[in-house]
DNA sequence: CACGCCCGTTACAATTCGTAAGAATTGGGA
DNA sequence: TCCCAATTCTTACGAATTGTAACGGGCGTG
């Protein structure tokens, strides 16, 4: 993963400037919205790695966007409140936000819990260059695939790209736009027909029954989720 | 994993009581440590899952406890301090602490943010979405819904929307127009009758009855109103 | 009870996706 | 430098899903 995104969401024009150009400062692309909607649907293309969420917001109620997004979407939430209740933060927390910040704050204490976020979530994912799933094993070290059978299957850098990606966020939606991001792809034209290819290939690998895939499914109209619980070792 | 240890280390009989109090009671188990010395010689034997870490300890440097403890061991550090200057925090947070808390506290927000450690250290497997409602179950992260008599009908992304917005506000009007900007439809075509049309094929793969719905009842004029109580899980 | 409006459904057209086959690119070795 | 093999991309076409158009049925009002 390259640079890490934060996205922020504040319906207060000075205070979105605030953290942006703070975060920026710090080595983060940013991405702003002003409201829910207007963040919920970036969220179908791209993937943050930190949300910011402010919970008083004008279009939403905050709390519900927070427990979908703590569930659905394998981010850091960092709740940026006015309310300042322990009651409040104690509810925020439980619904699945990682930290929550009081206003009026500091923008480098942002940065501090900002990172202190990206550092545990790295920890875990980026650990391992072995990963378990559905009686398989990808040997990333080795570019092998070990079927449940004991079979060993070669699979090149693209397919690993495109594995690696599925292994860390499963039972998620990955919709085309986030995984072409990912995999550095150009956007937008026939790069399109290409990571089919790559997904193809892959689940040949995998054996898949095209008709019912174990493994990728794939989403009509919407992207990719990888079913199978996976343990990276 | 069984039940998380959380360590705490604090030079005061009376907060170390009040944590290890209010932590066991959230279904932890704890261990209390006075000295830095004594938490050092602890760690070689057992690894906590959280450590809580007063700054302010009489036999060794807090912060430098908080670094090596953040390089070496793998838990989660949460730092309690009196100190609450922004650039204590900064500092602590950026020595490898998770989280930073001040004093005086609350017990149940600490409690409310080591779970929340917790959650995000072992969660790493996924995220399963279910809902439950009238003998059925909803699986999003699968796209199928089992029947009352365990029958699985897959759904298509399409459907889910509906469906979601459906399980969201259970029993509450949703009127057309409120729909259709959730679905991100573009504004006032025949969009309309696109939705009809999710919705239709909605009530059959949920076995509806077009004469007389038991889930989805349309409300002539105003919109739809989903019956049944829904439990998420 | 008749008319207009709103909604449901069927059939068809437009998107979107999967895979096979050939072309282009890359890297290594003679 | 040239050739060969492996990998990746592009093109093309068939299959699945989703949106659209057309038509029919119910609800409310007069």
């Amino acid at each position: 993963m390259s640079t890490p995104t934060v996205a922020i969401l504040d319906d207060e024009p000075q205070i979105r400037l605030m953290l942006s150009d703070a975060l920026g400062e710090a080595g983060f692309k940013t991405h702003s919205y002003a409201r829910a909607t207007e963040f919920e649907a970036a969220l179908k293309t791209t993937a943050p790695d930190v949300c910011l969420v402010d919970l008083g917001l004008p279009d939403r109620d905050g709390l519900a966007l927070v427990h979908r997004l703590a569930l659905e979407s394998g981010a850091s939430i960092i709740i940026i409140s006015g309310r300042a209740q322990v009651q409040d933060r104690v509810t925020g927390l439980e619904l699945g936000a990682d930290d929550y910040i009081i206003k009026p704050f500091d923008p480098a204490e942002v940065v501090a819990r900002v990172r202190a976020r990206l550092r545990k979530g790295r920890d875990t994912s980026g650990a391992g260059l072995h990963a378990t799933f559905a009686g398989w094993q990808a040997h990333f070290d080795r570019y092998v695939l070990t079927a449940p059978d004991g079979v060993e299957v070669p699979f090149s850098h693209a397919e690993g790209e495109v594995l690696r990606l599925f292994l860390d966020s499963p039972k998620r939606l990955i919709s085309r736009t986030q995984m072409q991001e990912s995999l550095g792809g150009a956007a937008g034209e026939s790069f399109d027909r290409a990571m089919d290819v790559r997904i193809s290939r892959l689940r040949t690998k995998l054996r898949e029954d095209p008709r019912n895939p174990a493994l990728i499914k794939t989403i009509y109209g919407a992207g990719y989720i990888f079913l199978g619980d996976v343990v990276w070792t």
